[in-house]
DNA sequence: ATCTTATGAATGAACG
DNA sequence: CGTTCATTCATAAGAT
């Protein structure tokens, strides 16, 4: 594992195969080392300046240079919490950190499933209005709080949504909206 | 460091583990079917209109739908932003160099024609046939494996990075940071 | 060739 | 809305 430097510099020698982006090793080295200086989340100047100039080594998009710090952190990140739970040498406590369900109910638990629709307008003239004026009106975060969310907690039972693919008519026409 | 496995699409069938919303191919076609269409902003009531809808094709929540068509707008404009800055040459569309083989990846350009879809009237509501009998129905999609850059071979200069490669006149002064 | 590891890429969810 | 995080998928490179 580690960055053990090995040979691929070869991004900008000849039939590189363009499945993916494959860095080149001074590539690797300048990102590792604006990592190491402590930039760990470029701004997207900073990601266009720095695919720029490491373009100068071979091929390379500004995605590419996102991905990379992206990946970076998030994986440094992980190595850490990793060897935290499996290194337990604090003898003090136990943790269990992971709950593998975290994820949810962090701020979405404080909506009550009813709503402050404040009214319906009932403007209906000509063809069905069907879009309420009041929807407009609405910011996308305050959308969100209409949909509460509430996992259920699965499983066991509750979907009854079978394995029922074959499904003919495709009946989404979408008119309904 | 896992498996590597290489199923996706598992449709709402098998034991969905609710961790987090996971769409079938259905789903996803015709959220980007929608958004396609110019239906970038769904109003609450769309969006619950929609999850309605799609639930038919496996387990789906309306803040999924929501979250759908966040990510999916940001991410059309950051691609675009940065086809501006990679590719400052506008070329109408571009050209895989993807061999063959290798998992499906039949990436229809997505983002290509950017000189197009632009900002459309944001309402595509009432009677909008969105399904033509024969558009361009991609029959089935494995998953939206789109990003396809062109591949420059880069041709122009090749930096040979040899053993010693210092960067002559263009040096990386990180100091633009 | 097959398994394993490292890492590029994608995307659902969520934050500010 | 633009960004960031967490997880997962996919794949190139090593190891066996």
């Amino acid at each position: 594992m580690e960055e053990g430097m090995s040979v691929r510099a070869r991004g900008g020698g000849g039939g590189t195969k363009c499945g993916r982006w494959n860095p080149t090793t001074e590539q690797v080295k300048v990102l590792t080392d604006l990592f190491r200086s402590g930039l760990h989340t470029p701004s997207t100047d900073e990601i266009q300046k720095i695919s720029s100039q490491l373009s100068f080594y071979g091929k390379i998009e500004s995605k590419n240079v996102f991905y990379w710090f992206q990946n970076h952190k998030a994986r440094e990140r992980q190595k850490r919490r990793r060897i935290f739970v499996d290194e337990p040498k604090a003898e003090g406590f136990h943790f269990s950190c992971q709950d593998n369900n975290i994820t949810s109910t962090k701020h979405f638990s404080e909506i009550s499933n009813f709503n402050q629709v404040v009214e319906q307008p009932e403007k209906v003239k000509e063809t069905l209005q069907l879009f309420p004026p009041n929807s407009l009106n609405e910011s996308e975060s305050e959308k969100l709080r209409f949909f509460a969310e509430d996992c259920k907690e699965n499983s066991a039972f509750s979907y009854n949504i079978g394995p029922e693919k074959d499904h003919p008519t495709l009946d989404l026409r979408l008119s309904f909206l």
